[in-house]
Formats: structure tokens, C-alpha cells, sequence
DNA sequence: GCAAAGATTTGCT
DNA sequence: GCAAATCTTTGCC
């Protein structure tokens, strides 16, 4: 039995990189009692005021992106190209828009669930191509390692069944479906840095910003899209 | 009001 | 290696 004890929301109130190694190692969980899911955060990307022309925030305060100009340990959700959910973690002070997308968990418990919602919602998708689809959907999903089922943003939100609805959850507040815990018995992790993924429409020197931090030799971690050589296995 | 693009993933050429 | 899927938000007329 896992005694649960919440993030405090005082490290995600710091400086967004600081707290970005923070997070990391950190459970993300949905659920509560044998039938929770729970993850370890292995890779996530700072997106740090409305000076970052990569983050949502450079538009200003929108509907959308209110959430990230309110107080910290708040989850802000968004879907983008239309068909994928993103997870993000509200950092510093209100006022300040800042957040930390979760691009990868590594599956700690309730693997079965977590592989139940991935497929779900693949073959929702695969459906429209036929029974053929839907079959091999389902197949290859089954036999996917564990450390798989969440190594990508939108994948982490399909494994944890993570849609707008949750946006403007408390992650650190006890009581939510959706919450962040701090890993017991966990030592300094390893980590490092590289440029974020999928915004190569922000130009430098934002672009380049090593703002994507990870536990090096995860097997979770991704390497943006499709999965590269060189990439999941340093 | 309409056109364009996106913090991604998957499948096919 | 490239393009499709898919729909909300943003930007411009």
C-alpha cells in the first residue's frame, strides 16, 4: 500500500525550470484505491510567460489559456491538431503564464487500465477505416510494453483518460480524480536538457531554448514525433 | 465571416 | 520519409 502525499504546490510556484526538475519523478495519478492509475513523470517542457513565443501564452490571456495565468498546481488541458489532448502543469505565481507540459510517464500502476483507455480511444480513431483497423489497433496495443503506453503528451492523456474536461483541476489538492503525488523513497534523479519538441514555428532564440528536460535512459521518454533512432535509448 | 495552422500520432509509399 | 486525420483557436478581410 502506497501512502499518498500530495505535491506541494509551494515547489511549483518556483521558477518554471526549477520546478521542472522537481516534477520530474514525480506520480501523476488518476483514481484512487487498487484500481488507480499512476505514473512516473519522466520528461516534460517549460513554456515560460508571454515573452516565449512558443507557449500559447504570446497570444495574451485567451479563453483557452486562461488557466495559465492563474496560481500553480492547476492542470491545464488543450487539444491540438485536432485529435490530441495535452497535459500541462500551471508554475509560478498568478499572473505570471507559465506551465509544464507532460510529455512522458513511465506506468507504475494500474498498467491494465492505462492500456484499456489507450485503446479505447485508438480505435474510436481507427474505426472510421474499417473492422481491419480496429483489429490491428487492438492488437498492437495488447502487446505493447508497459513503458510504451504513455511515452508521448497525447499518449499520456489517452492512457489517463485526460481530456478539457480536466483542465482546471487542482493537481495538488488530495481529493481530485486527477492529482500529483511526490514519490516516496526517491533519490536525485538524473537529468537533462534539450530544445522542445514541435515548435518550429517559434523563432529563435526561443526555438532553440533547452527548455525539454528528461531522466536520461527512461524508456518512456519520447523523441517528438515518431519515434527515433537514437532517440528512446540513449 | 473565412482561411490557416497547430506544444501529435499513425499509416502507407 | 511523407502525408493524413481532424477541429479549435487565431488572424485577417
Amino acid at each position: 500500500m502506497t501512502r499518498s502525499i500530495v505535491f506541494p504546490r509551494a515547489i511549483l510556484a518556483a521558477e518554471t525550470e526549477t520546478a521542472a526538475r522537481r516534477l520530474l519523478g514525480a506520480l501523476l495519478v488518476r483514481g484512487t484505491g487498487p484500481e488507480a492509475r499512476v505514473g512516473r513523470i519522466v520528461e516534460v517542457e517549460a513554456y515560460v510567460g508571454e515573452d516565449d513565443l512558443a507557449s500559447h501564452a504570446r497570444f495574451g490571456r485567451t479563453r483557452r489559456n486562461a488557466v495559465m495565468f492563474g496560481p500553480p498546481g492547476v492542470a491545464y488541458v488543450y487539444l491540438v491538431y485536432g485529435m490530441h489532448h495535452c497535459l500541462n502543469v500551471i508554475t509560478e505565481p498568478a499572473g505570471r503564464p507559465a506551465a509544464l507540459l507532460v510529455r512522458a510517464v513511465e506506468p507504475v500502476a494500474g498498467v491494465d487500465s492505462m492500456r484499456a483507455a489507450r485503446i479505447d480511444r485508438a480505435v474510436r480513431r481507427a474505426g472510421r477505416r474499417g473492422e481491419a483497423a480496429i483489429e490491428r489497433t487492438r492488437s498492437a496495443l495488447a502487446g505493447m510494453p508497459a513503458e510504451h503506453l504513455a511515452g508521448g503528451p497525447g499518449l499520456v492523456c489517452d492512457a489517463f483518460s485526460i481530456d478539457e474536461s480536466d483542465s482546471g483541476l487542482d493537481l495538488c489538492d488530495a481529493a481530485s480524480p486527477l492529482r500529483l503525488e511526490i514519490a516516496v523513497g526517491d533519490a536525485t534523479l538524473p537529468v537533462e536538457m534539450g530544445p522542445r519538441i514541435g515548435i518550429d514555428y517559434a523563432p529563435e532564440p526561443w526555438r532553440s531554448r533547452p527548455w525539454r528536460f528528461f531522466v536520461p535512459g527512461s524508456p518512456s521518454v519520447s523523441t517528438g514525433p515518431r519515434r527515433g533512432p537514437g532517440g528512446s535509448a540513449p
